[in-house]
RNA sequence: GGACAAUUAGCUCAGUUGGUUAGAGCGUUCGCCUCACACGCGAGAGGUCAAAGGUUCGAGUCCUUUAUUGUCCA
């Protein structure tokens, strides 16, 4: 379908509500425009570029850590798309186990109902009930920000092949030794009642008591031993004191007993080299069943635990403390520790206390059985392709946090007492022993025996997030293998935060490596963390979280985009408040209004787009000739192109947004589109001036396309104001520019000098306030043949950009009643009658002559070094003398304007 | 306590192997509604590059120490 309405021109006033509806990510989207097909990689030969979505939270909603997230990755297979690639962007949302169950339970708690009250198969339904409602709502919300992943492929973690793949993810483990089940202290939620990974604990500094407790001992009436614990309430579950096996000061009482206070137990004194002799009195007491370093201790004593905290943080004992809330019994006990006469002395104590993640409660060590992945083997190889170059982090400097993560690998609690989620393929015989397979009748067969029970538990979430590389290019096993897998995998950029470097980085990668051998992506580019104008973290309880959608309401999607990355440096935090969403709303106008300057020069010269369509078709800019702007906007575009590839390969994306934006407003708006003007007033024929426009939107196009990666709408939308194209068509499928080397290498100095003597101009004009519409007179006396040239040739140039009436002058008089200057050798002098003060020249041309004398005598010191002379290289020296001649002329010459100002 | 970052203009940040008189955006000052754009145009002011040492002919850039801030791990 050929679009023949679309206007040659733009609307006079850029509304990106319109524009950012009529490009959309649903008509991209049903045109197939962002799809990657593995055929075109294994039977085109075209060279794959896969990007995983890191799965948001079905629970959640669209942040500005998503849109910058999001935004990078976009603009990485934007790019790839452009520049030829097969580009393929996996998109998917992840199940959240315990976010994701606490909601429903919420909602059900509402209406009266628990979670146990429907029973785990209705309750089940419940939360696929609400997934199916709710869980779409971030999806929808990025695809406002118009992401051209490839939808179709879109995946659930708890949908069948990835579940499948979990499944199986397991067995494979378990057979290989790689996962076991065993009783360990793990880190408890109170609140959500379940088992957490390590790295689900957050480490919060918190003020506590350390309260000193005395413990009589057995055999010797009225002696003591003090301990210090910040954990009085566990006191009731002591096995044991502990002292350092080299402390003098308890040598003598290894061995006796000493009696719990409140519970009257008689526990051993023990000797053991964990106890650091510092800290507190040098006593240790030993509760297992609620520290894991005492959990290690008593294990080598060989003393069993005790139990006081239930799983829902309420006291267990039997010493009057049960069914009391574990803080509540904190502040009882230490009354009663008082009155027993056992306290000795309380201490305020800072220090760090782990909080659950999701639901922000101290976490209580908890001895219970669980299943674990045994990381260590798993982490030798993935630190080792880290550390071999295979996978590169950027920045780099997060490798170290990878390396001491690796190095110091603790085992992976991945059991979840819930009911969302995965459940463990594991079943129990009626003697109790374990049976893992894929299905009940697998076990059943494996156990010779129909009489089993699954196990009640879910795995974690990331259990099925570490092999999202695998699952969402259809991997469901180890003997997978499908045109998607051998196309996409490995994928290539992995776009996350560094906060999840453990959760999910590091165990994509020993997934990888393990199920599929080979590592999962190539690069991953570590985003910065966003925060308020303060430095604060944005959340939801501060109140300091602009809602994107509202901001992009305001500004326009691509504003937003291109505003975040703007400020977004690679590795760096960025302090984000709405109103620099100005920045991007400022430069997409810009775009806008010089399009339109060069479609209202269009339209002068081409009857309609089909007939620009003709020409522009054949247009070469290599024939581009006798065009002063012209050639030096070439040099400058390609130079902007050089440096944008170069800025994609090192992944400063941070590099490449101020690049073409500094190239566009500056070079493109603010020199070039000037001179554009004075040129098609001038002479030239018909022809000159068709090229002369031809130059123009080749430039534009080439600028759009390679700002299309970071603000996808309004580029698409000028693209297609270029030439006829159907609305079938996309910039997203144009082909991205590249530098040509020649063009990049034109002499471009005429038209700096140029530039300089404008710029001269305008200064002068501006310091003897000469109003705007008042066209001074300029004498230029040039300082060599060739400059003399250039003023010649493109003396309109001057005349416009310095709303001046510029002359060349031959003899050697300084004119009366001006303000003059040396640029490059050439001198100026602004005619200025009636407006000049002499006071103020004098002043200026003294303030001037100051300058470049400093500048002359810094210039002789250094060459005058000897040390300078012998070490720096021939280049530099040379380069120095001339700028030193350079200088030397021009103050020889303000300095007899000086003087002729004097006389 | 350990590791890693950061410290450059009032604010937010560029400054890529050491070598132009250290740059940009925002803000600010002055002048302009100049026929693409006031979400704009032109011109200015503003910095002993956190501190102290060191290496070097030459340091914002490399080394050491210190301070402050942040992140991660204990």
């Amino acid at each position: 379908m050929s679009d023949n309405s679309t206007p040659f021109n733009l609307e006079k006033t850029y509304n990106h509500h319109d524009v950012e509806e009529r490009w959309r990510s649903a008509h991209w989207e049903a045109l197939g425009t962002f799809h990657g097909e593995s055929s075109r990689v294994l039977d085109e030969g075209k060279t794959p570029y896969s990007v995983l979505m890191p799965p948001p939270n079905v629970t959640g909603s669209l942040t500005l850590g998503h849109v910058l997230n999001h935004t990078l990755q976009d603009i990485f297979i934007r790019y790839s798309r452009m520049t030829g690639k097969e580009a393929l962007w996996l998109p998917g949302t992840d199940h959240a186990g315990i976010a994701t169950q606490t909601v429903v339970e919420k909602k059900l708690k509402k209406e009266g109902i628990t979670r146990h009250d429907l029973g785990r198969k209705e309750f089940l339904d419940h939360v696929w009930e609400w997934r199916d409602e709710y869980g779409g709502l971030i999806l929808r919300q990025l695809r406002r920000l118009g992401i051209s992943c490839d939808w179709r492929r879109n995946l659930f973690t708890m949908d069948e092949s990835a579940s499948t793949a979990v499944i199986n993810a397991f067995i494979a483990l378990y057979r290989d030794g790689l996962i076991y089940r065993g009783t360990r202290i793990i880190n408890w939620c109170p609140v959500s009642q379940t088992a957490l990974s390590d790295e689900e604990v957050i480490m919060k500094p918190r003020r506590d008591k350390l309260v000193y407790v005395q413990y009589a001992l057995v055999s010797h009436p009225g002696r003591f031993i003090t301990i210090a614990t910040v954990r009085p309430e566990t006191i009731l579950a002591d096995v044991a004191i502990a002292v350092n096996p080299e402390d003098p000061r308890y040598s003598d009482l290894v061995g006796e007993l000493a009696i719990v206070p409140v519970a009257g137990r008689h526990i051993p004194i023990i000797a053991d080299n964990y106890v650091d002799i510092e800290f507190g009195t040098g006593a240790l007491k030993i509760t297992p069943a609620h520290d894991a370093n005492d959990y290690e201790v008593a294990r080598r004593h060989n003393l069993t635990a005790i139990s006081v905290v239930g799983k829902d943080g309420r006291m267990t004992d039997s010493f009057g403390y049960g069914g009391m809330d574990r803080f509540d019994a904190r502040e009882k006990i230490l009354k009663d520790l008082e009155e027993s006469g056992n306290l000795v002395r309380v201490e305020e104590y800072e220090h760090n206390v782990g909080y659950s993640e999701r639901a922000d409660v101290v976490v209580e060590p908890y001895l219970s059985e669980q299943w674990f992945v045994k990381m260590a083997p798993l982490a030798e190889k993935a630190l080792q392709v880290v550390n071999d170059g295979e996978i590169r982090f950027h920045p780099p400097h997060w490798i170290n946090t990878y390396r001491h993560w690796m190095e110091n690998i603790r085992d992976w609690c991945i059991s979840r007492q819930l009911w969302w989620g995965h459940r463990i393929p594991a079943w129990y015989d009626t003697e109790g022993r374990v049976w893992v397979a894929a299905t009940y009748e697998e076990a059943c067969h494996l156990a010779g025996t129909d009489k089993l029970v699954q196990d009640d538990d879910v795995l974690d979430t990331w259990f099925s997030s570490w092999l999202w590389p695998l699952t969402t290019l259809g991997w469901t096993d180890t003997h997978s293998d499908n045109a998607d897998l051998r196309a996409f995998y490995p994928t290539n950029t992995l776009v996350t935060g560094p906060d999840i470097i453990f959760f999910w980085v590091a165990r994509m990668i020993m997934a990888g490596l393990y199920f599929k051998g080979e590592v999962p992506f190539r690069d991953v580019y570590l985003t910065s963390i966003i925060r308020d104008m303060k430095g604060r973290k944005l959340s939801k309880s501060l109140g300091n979280s602009p809602d994107p959608l509202k901001v992009i309401d305001i500004y326009g999607t691509d504003a937003l985009r291109f505003t975040i990355i703007y400020i977004a440096p690679l590795g760096q935090d960025v302090l984000f408040g709405e109103e620099k969403c100005e920045l991007g709303r400022n430069f997409a106008t810009k775009i806008w209004n010089a399009t339109r300057l060069v479609f209202m020069q269009r339209e002068k010269y081409f009857a309609d787009s089909e007939a620009f369509a003709a020409v522009y078709r054949e247009f070469d800019p290599h024939a581009v000739n006798n065009d002063l702007a012209g050639e030096w906007l070439l040099s400058s575009y390609h130079a902007m192109l050089e440096r944008y590839h170069t800025a994609f390969a090192q992944f400063r994306l941070n590099d490449i947004v101020r690049n073409v934006y500094e190239f566009f407003w500056g070079d493109f708006c603010g020199w070039y589109l000037e001179a554009l003007k004075v040129r098609l007033a001038g002479p030239l024929s018909e022809e000159e001036a068709r090229r002369t426009v031809c130059l123009a939107v080749h430039v534009l196009e080439g600028t759009l396309k390679a700002l299309h990666p970071v603000m996808p709408f309004i580029t698409d939308e000028i693209w297609h104001h270029i030439l006829p194209r159907t609305t079938e068509e996309s910039i997203a499928s144009a082909s991205m520019p590249v530098a040509d080397a020649a063009l990049a290498g034109i002499d471009i100095s005429s038209f700096t000098l140029i530039q300089k003597v404008v710029s001269e101009i305008r200064s002068i004009r501006s310091l003897f306030s000469v109003p705007h519409n008042v066209e001074a007179v300029v004498q230029l006396r040039p300082g060599s043949n060739a400059d003399r040239a250039v003023f010649e040739r493109d003396l309109a140039l001057i005349a416009s950009l310095a709303q001046c009436r510029p002359e060349i002058i031959h003899d050697t008089a300084r004119p009366k009643h001006a303000a003059g200057s040396v640029v490059e050798g050439n001198e100026l002098f602004v005619q200025l009658e009636g407006l000049i003060s002499f006071e103020k020249e004098r002043e200026r041309l003294q303030k001037e002559i100051t300058n470049v004398s400093n500048y002359v005598g810094a210039l002789t010191k250094k060459l005058s070094n000897s040390g300078f002379a012998d070490h720096a290289p021939k280049e530099l020296i040379e380069q120095e003398q001339q700028k030193l001649r350079d200088a030397g002329d021009n103050l020889e010459k303000l300095k007899s304007n000086l003087e002729v100002l004097s006389d």
